[in-house]
DNA sequence: TATGAATGAGCATTCATTCAT
DNA sequence: CATGAATGAATGCTCATTCAT
């Protein structure tokens, strides 16, 4: 069995058993017995504990910004692409509970090497996002008198706030991603201020 | 010297032990060193490990709930109690990392047990700000035809920003308690439109 | 509360645990609970846990070797003293199972320190068991053929079919003391080929 | 150095360890020591001091059981059968010194898991004898006008006092596997009161 | 007389990791 | 390419025992 499929196996093992049971919980043996391998070979591929981890890391990571990628359209008004953005992000995180586990929970919580490895990823997504408010801020021609910092304290928060809905949505029984989208866009776009004066934000324009 | 004290000293060696290393990574041995008396000690007056992170989460979110609680001049409209809310949100958390990193982090992260306790608390405080926007739906007179269930969202979203501001605050040096909550509210309050179009939320009026 | 009394109300405790949980499963602090008293009195009193269990096993014995002493009349001929020897004996194990579980079980299997404390008491009864045979032997008017360290190993394996009979009718239930003692009267005195013949001892003549 | 071998070190130094100091008293650490390997091997091959423990019951009851029924021609008369059965048991468990101890002391007194093992085996061996009293009491052509119930007791009565011998037999010195067995022949089938009489049991006729 | 407070030492168990084949 | 065999190092937890009062 060729080599690439071999890793694929045990990293998908892995992502399963880091995303159940905790980066300490989780032991060697049973990632090697849920990829149907033996430990050494384990070790031979992906050489400590802590490498598999982070490559179990790196590997969600990208497949959750690639997916967030892929379903925004660049063209759109800075609005739709964020109501684009959050929904694959929603959908992604749906489909895939034991990587978002590994992203959101796991690797920041173990320390030094994972949390980078996730800060970086986070960065990127944060970019982004200060991008799009960016370009809003051009097209309502405006300076950009909102100062860096707070741009980007204000993607920070929208982050953390999908973030935090991501994980609602997935528990709460009934919520689908798109309805979390919107549930974000009205909260960041149309902010709760307007939200009690009847403004809502719409896909619709 | 009595139970209560050195009942007290263990908990603060294990709230910044279990804050710093995690909870898997945390000894009981480095436990009982931090606080300076030995390990049966430790068993004799919180019972296991489980019982002694339990007892650290149970400590650290009253603390943060009553921070919070106490912040709060019950008598203002709604936005200025957010505001209030938030700054002694964020100033609590910025002066308590471990304890913060505990409910934030380690709780959530390490199963049944942990994450049941750290949610009551959670839902407290989400039902606190639930609580915030139907008083501001009133006050402006409008029905709630914001339906319950998004209003959850809502607040739910409110409160996952937060903690990711407190995070980000709490990493990036010279961000202080003040500034990430007017970071919030103008994210939560005005919204990232009417930020594009020049109205930001502001404490005098 | 005079040193007598607590005393036995320790020893009492410590037969129970002891008799129940094993000599090393039983712990001091259990011990002290149960007898209603600090552990550190339990040490000002006894000692050592090694002392405390010494002093269970002396106690015990005395109490068994007395009930039997006193259970048999000794002008009687050797096979009514045994029988009555026998009842008596059967009669308090069944009515003090855990001090019966110390000397059979838990002394016998704990090493030095006990062995020879319980031995003590065996080697009395099998002296006495002894004496009954050499008894009967005289009034048989036979010379005592039989060498001594026959008489010795007849008198270990007639304590020893007791020993065992004891732990039999405690468990089954409906097997009382005059039960067992006549069973062992027809082991031991009639033997088996002799009840095969039609022939079992009868406590009438 | 291949499984089954190692597996067989285990539990010989087990057997060694338990029957010398204990179950509690035990130490996996001095067990792994005797056997000549780490600790870590012990647990994957035997899971645990409990498992460890009744694998040495088993092995050990197994063994004696053979014996016995090795050392029995079945088609003898039934006095010769318990004659060759105890020999073959008394040289057996003079030759087994740990085994017995820890068929016969430890895990009679280390409760419910343990307890049943042997009781397994004993009940066999009673079994066993209980069969010899019938064929005996058949060829006598008697009525088993013996109660079944007594011939219970009968058989449990031999067997304590055959098991008491064994440890007797094995701490006097000098004493034979064949020295016993008479001493046994003599009590349970001649009778005590047969002995006085001047009757003794011999395997000649 | 009696106890609350405290500990040194030990024990069962687990785990990441490595050879020799 | 792949594994059976093996271990050093921790870790959670318990217990007999002792002071200071």
């Amino acid at each position: 069995m060729p080599r690439a499929v071999r890793e694929r196996q045990m990293l998908d093992a892995a992502v399963r058993t880091f995303g159940q049971r905790g980066y300490r919980a989780a032991s060697m043996d049973e990632i090697a017995d849920l990829a149907g391998v033996s430990k050494p070979l384990v070790y031979l591929y992906l050489n400590s504990k802590e490498d598999l981890f982070t490559a179990c890391i790196r590997r969600e990571a990208q497949a959750l910004t690639a997916a967030v990628r892929e379903g925004v359209r660049p063209r759109l008004p800075a609005d739709r692409q964020l109501w684009e953005g959050l929904r694959a992000f929603f959908s992604h995180t749906a489909q895939n509970p034991d990587g978002w586990a590994i992203l959101h929970l796991q690797a920041r919580t173990h320390g030094e090497p994972f949390a980078a490895e996730v800060s970086a990823m986070r960065e990127e997504i944060v970019a982004f996002v200060t991008r799009l408010i960016a370009v809003a801020a051009r097209d309502a021609r405006r300076d950009p008198s909102l100062p860096e910092h707070e741009v980007a304290g204000l993607a920070e928060a929208l982050v953390g706030a999908a973030e935090s809905l991501a994980a609602w949505a997935n528990a709460a029984t009934g919520v689908s991603a798109r309805q979390a989208a919107a549930t974000m866009m009205n909260f960041a776009w149309a902010g709760l201020g307007d939200l009690m004066e009847g403004r809502s934000w719409s896909e619709q324009r």
